[in-house]
This record gives C-alpha cells, structure tokens and sequence, in this order.
DNA sequence: TAGATATAGACGTCTAGACAAATATACAGA
DNA sequence: TCTGTATATTTGTCTAGACGTCTATATCTA
C-alpha cells in the first residue's frame, strides 16, 4: 500500500518531513478537524510503516508550528482557534471576544474582603493591610473557560462590587453603579509559568499545559486606580497580541 | 565527577532540561561567547555521560529559542546578535544598522541593464522589455554579509546609477543626483526559502540555512516607482520587524 | 451511589547503534 | 601553487526497545 513516501535515501527530504507535510495537507484538507483528536503516534507509525521516533519528529514539528496541542497521557489534537485577545490602552474581555466572532461571559467564582498583600498595596496605591475586595472569576468563550481573574479593588471605594458584579456579569457595568464612567489600562505585565493545581482545575486545563500570566493595572480618568488584575489565561487557547 | 546532573529517575525534571539550563547558565556567564562553537555532541554526551541523543534534545530546545546555531558538518555555535531590521514607511538599510551601533556598507556586485521582466515591469510600471537597470550589491553589517540585494530601476529615469552608486556606496545619495530627495516603502513582502548556490556563496553562508526574501517597492514624493528591491537576508543574522 | 484503586491507553524520556549528509582538513598531482 | 580527491569531523536521520509519567476508564468496596 502506498502511504504517499518516497523512502529512497538520498530522496532528499527525511522521511519525518514528508510525513508532516502529508499529515499537514490532511489537517488542510479537514480529513482532521480542530480538536480533533489525530491517530495514536502507534497508529501513524503503523500507517506509514516507521518508528514512533521519526512520527514524533514529525509531531513535535506542527507543535512548534502551532498546528497541534500535544498532551501526555491524552493524545494529539488538532489546534483551535487561537484567540487573539488584544492588551492595550482600553483592553476589554468582552469586545476582544466579540470582535472574533466569540461569546464572552463571566463566571463568578468567589468574593472576598482581605487585606492588601504588597503587591496589590502597591498596584492600587493604598496601604499594605487595607481591605481591598478580591473577586474570583472565569473568562468564558463560547463554552470555553480560557481565563481565571483575581480581581482586586479597593472596598471603601467600591463597596459590595461583586452584589453588582454578580448581577451584571460585566466590570465595565458593575464600575458605573459607583461612578466611574471609564477607565484606562495603565501597565500591564506578562509571564507565563506552570498553573497551580487548583488553577488548573478551575480552567478545565491539564496540569502539564502553562498559563499565561497577565498583572495590570486599570485607572479612572482622573488616573485613579480602579483595579488591579491578576489573569490567568490558558496558553493554548489565547494568545496575547500587545498594542501599544 | 559531579556533571550537575540530578540523574535519580523521578526527579522531576528530565534530563535534557537540566543539561539545557547547564548549558544556557555558561552561555549566559560567558563560558562561551556568541560566535564561539560548542563543544561537539559526542563531547557534551561525554562530559554530561549521557546519549548523544538526549544532548540534542537539549540542543534543539536552544537552537528553537534562538540561543544557538546548528549546522550540520560544522558545528553547533553561540548565537551572536541578531540585527532587528525594520521595515516600515522608511526603510533605510544604513539607518537600521546604525541604530544598532553597527557599521553599514554595500559592497557592489554588479549591474547591468536588463529587459524588465513581469514581476519587474508591474512593480515600476513599465512595459515588459522596457529596459532597466539592475543592480547587485551585498549588505554589509560591520564585517559581516547580511544580505544581497538585487535593485531594479527604470532606465531611462536613472541612466548610469550605478556609476554614481558605486561611487557613494548609498542608494539615498545616488537617488538625490536624479532629483529624487526622498523615497518611501510602498509595500514589501515577504517570505523564507532557501538559497541558490550562487546565493548562499554571496553572503558566505552555508546552502543549508534559509535566506529571508522581501520584495519591495519604493516610490518618490509623487508616489512614482523609483526601485523595485529583491533582498536576500541570511536568516541567521537578520529577523525584521515590521513597523506598521 | 460515590469514592478509591487498578488497569489500560497515550505521550515523554533515555539509551543504543548504524548509516547519511554536509563541511573541514589533509594530501597528492599537475 | 592551485586544484581535485580522499579522509576526518560533525550534525542529521532512522530504527529499536524499555521504562516513566500522565490521563482516562473500568472495577471494586464501603
């Protein structure tokens, strides 16, 4: 049976090339779909009649391209849309979404009033032990969970945000009810790491995929700051496009 | 021998990965300076006394974060600095070098006066065999060859430009002594490929490495075609940034 | 019925060896 | 002295196998 390679050495091109670009085409031509999860590295050695090194050579290749999410212990998969979510001057979750065709949502998780640890002191520019209130909550797209927000605001100023919060599902809403008509980003700043256990299980992500990491500062028109954000977004679904 | 290797299987953290981190913390302290080649995989599986194949496992998660240059026959070497090129509204290859503390020049390779072919004729707006000059020049950074340009100009509007050319070294100057005093980008494209023979001898890179194509188009202050540029840039040395 | 445990499935790591391909160097001959 | 050829060096490809690690599913027990 032909399995499309041409074996000869000195062909010119390695047998792990041709098998991409095979399997490259497949995807192409929507024999594989995304999210769809694509035949074992047994399976496709099988198929093209050689080892699983030199099918995971080809494998390793569409990662680094991006055309694969590759997951221990679950399989390969045909990589999704990949949203593009804009962080700039007035970065909105919702308009990023909407703007890619994509439902946004909110998901409240949890509301609390604690002290402000330094960072966040320091970001909102208020005093180390100062009650700052902190709301927990998911980024939803479509019926995707691809962010975890640690949402801090100071609670004299904003006091009972997440009652509003919780009703409107919207920050930019739930901001008017105490007067603040607009706010800006002031910095931004990203990393990406490993996510926490729990971390993980709010996004519905594997352990073994990172998160990128965004900490950002949000201000009134007076340059006030309104919030400080902690954003945990899941690597494989967003990426982050900086506009300056 | 301590090679700093924590070996004990469920450590962890793979093998590979601690041999990278070694590895990129010498980089980093200067243990080997950019240019400098590494010691050979056999010598690193040796040192580390592992398989020559978990050495290049490391090595290809260097070369992917742009830490290292692989070439096969040759050696593995230090990356040295890449050269931001922008490419923008104004284009300029001296001030893109400068800018970067670097020195630039053009070594002159040939010109001739050629029959516009299609890609030519449509980019300056002349008929097919509507002669033009070509000139062929190599892209100096200090000592270095970055890229081999092949410029296209109308003939009869510019008679003789290389003889100017050759004698300022800069397209800017010789382009003022036909009354152009200024050019902007109108587009450019891009793509990656890999090199002709002839190519790859010009810039004094092997053929295996990939040269980054554009095409570009510059106009005068009365938006009319002035040069049509096809420039070769060893990809090693150049990655562009593309300024909006 | 729910939670814990065991098993199966799938990818990840490491070793090992053989041979190919590209480049560098040494040597021979004109 | 220069060119061509042979050899050595170094990375690239492919096969093979074993075992580790992570996730999913099935089964057992309370």
């Amino acid at each position: 049976m032909d399995d499309g390679l041409d074996r000869r050495r000195g062909a010119g091109v390695a047998l792990w090339r041709q098998i991409q670009r095979v399997l490259e085409s497949e995807i192409r031509e929507g024999v594989f779909k995304p999210g769809e999860r694509l035949p074992t590295e047994f399976e496709l050695a099988t198929r093209f009649s050689v080892n699983r090194h030199t099918v995971r050579r080809a494998l390793a290749e569409m990662e680094e391209k991006g055309l694969l999410r590759v997951e221990q212990g679950r399989g390969t998969f045909v990589h999704e849309h990949v949203i593009d979510y804009a962080v700039g001057k007035r970065t909105r979750f919702s308009s990023n979404l909407s703007a890619q065709g994509l439902e946004a949502a909110h998901e409240f998780v949890r509301a609390e009033i604690v002290e402000a640890e330094s960072a966040v002191a320091e970001a909102l520019g208020v005093a180390r032990k100062d009650k700052v209130m902190m709301v927990d909550s998911i980024g939803m797209a479509d019926d995707r969970r691809i962010s975890l927000s640690s949402q801090y605001l100071p609670a004299r100023r904003f006091p009972d945000f997440d009652v509003g919060f919780r009703e409107t599902g919207s920050v930019t809403e739930t901001l008017k009810r105490y007067g603040v008509e607009d706010y800006t980003r002031a910095w931004t700043r990203v990393i990406a790491r490993m996510p926490a256990g729990a971390e993980a299980d709010l996004l519905h992500q594997p352990k073994s995929r990172p998160v990128l990491v965004t900490e950002a500062l949000d201000v009134d028109g007076e340059g006030r700051p309104v919030s400080f954000n902690v954003t945990r977004f899941a690597s494989d679904w967003v990426q982050l496009v900086i506009e300056p």
